[in-house]
DNA sequence: CCGTTGACACGAG
DNA sequence: TCTCGTGCCAACG
């Protein structure tokens, strides 16, 4: 495997598990690095993370997967607290579609608390 | 080859 | 709780 099938195929790997969070749960960057066993890889969860196409973009790309069928906003950081990012507006955008779904989010601290909504199985 | 970055994790104090 | 330091690892220049 060269190493644009790798990165693709961990990708895939990244958003097949983040589907499975549910609806109205969280889970962290970590916590899917463990399930797809690769624990020494959260950050780079969060970068396929930050690559997810929009689902105008997903086409183009032959990606099966975008920001309209991968629920990104359930994962946050271990703490619970929604990662900052530039532009903040994605930042916003998570914590609004986590509202919606009926998480509460400290909107001072833009956080979660895990112990209410988080969702962390040991296996898949 | 080296230094820097980044939607991170985690344990010490 | 919260702040720091350290570990990780792909990607980039």
């Amino acid at each position: 495997m060269n190493r644009a099938e790798e990165r693709a195929s961990f990708y895939a790997t990244v958003y097949e598990a983040v589907q499975l969070v549910p609806y109205g749960k969280v889970t962290s960057y970590g916590h899917i690095a463990r399930l797809i066993q690769s624990p020494q890889n959260s950050r780079r969860v969060g970068k396929a993370l930050k690559e997810l196409p929009t689902i105008n973009d997903a086409e183009e790309q032959r990606s099966p997967y975008h920001s309209d069928n991968v629920p990104w906003q359930r994962v946050v950081s271990f703490s619970g607290e929604i990662a900052p990012r530039v532009p903040m507006e994605g930042c916003a955008r998570q914590v609004e579609k986590l509202r919606n779904e009926g998480v509460d989010v400290d909107l001072l601290r833009a956080k979660v608390n895990l112990r209410a909504y988080g969702w962390f199985p040991e296996e898949l």
